[in-house]
DNA sequence: TTTATTTCGGATAATTTTATCCTAAATTAA
DNA sequence: TTAATTTAGGATAAAATTATCCGAAATAAA
């Protein structure tokens, strides 16, 4: 469905939402380590977000990222989704053709329209601030645990 | 959503279907011409699903592959899904979690499991028989028309 | 039996995605 | 100013996916 960039983002951006709220600013190795991500990997992740404006990162010591309490409440998953894997989980052919529209539809197309248009209602609805609520209660987790 | 492979494989499958209901058997460079896809792994893909019993293939000359009429009316999209890309978009977490479920999910589990179940439930209504009606009488396409 | 045809299957290559490494830039505190 | 810390960004590597190539196996017709 997503990419693992998008996976990674989205766990990404939920851990420092979570900690934005409780004032804290988290570092990458923490972030790494509480979403259970390649490091390296999830720098490069939290680059892309921090150039879409999705969080602010700060650096030197006492450095980190963070996001602002309105911007928790305003951005949507579809802002993180558009910024990794573009938008193509949307817009593009269930089969894969170039052109697939209502006038020219690949078969699957009409029962494509509905699934896609729930997956992009729920993302455009879907707030950070909604999801990092059920994280900060404990009844959701964004790595396996033990 | 899908893999590439798994785009062809249901091209190539409802390219077969829709030959076959006409009585013809088809060779891998006539579907990979009229599905628009690559012929060499197209011919990976569709020993795939002749392994999987989804097609029947035929060597030598005047061969090709075919699918029963009978076939046709009874295999599902899933089962093609199945055969290439596994069933992880129905189980699969949607934030890439290995453990998530009800009792452990992850921040996304209950918005994903209804359109998860949607897709499901879609690819194990939808025959192989109804989406070639659609190809038949000109109301959907494999490829991009001019 | 021989030849031509078509799928099968193994090997290999190209591309994309995922992941790592290292230096530079920025920032804080001593 | 210097040293320490942390993100930014470029280069590179590893792994997965997509794609190609080629000889083997099967089949049909001459």
């Amino acid at each position: 469905m997503f990419s693992k960039a998008c996976e990674y983002g989205i766990r990404a951006t939920l851990y420092i939402a979570t900690q934005s709220l409780q004032g804290n600013r988290v570092m990458l190795k923490e972030i790494a380590r509480e979403i259970n991500s390649p490091e390296a990997f999830t720098a490069k992740i939290l680059q892309q977000l921090a150039r879409n404006r999705i969080v602010d990162s700060v650096k030197g010591p006492y450095g980190g990222f963070q996001i602002e309490k309105k911007r928790i409440e305003e951005i949507r998953l579809s802002e993180i989704v558009s910024a990794i894997d573009g938008d193509n989980i949307y817009r593009g052919c269930g089969l894969g053709l170039k052109q697939c529209n209502a006038k020219q539809p690949c078969p699957l197309h009409d029962k494509f329209v509905s699934i896609r248009s729930n997956l992009r209602k729920m993302l455009e609805n879907t707030t950070l601030y909604e999801l990092a609520m059920g994280l900060e209660v404990g009844l959701t987790f964004l790595k396996r645990e033990g």
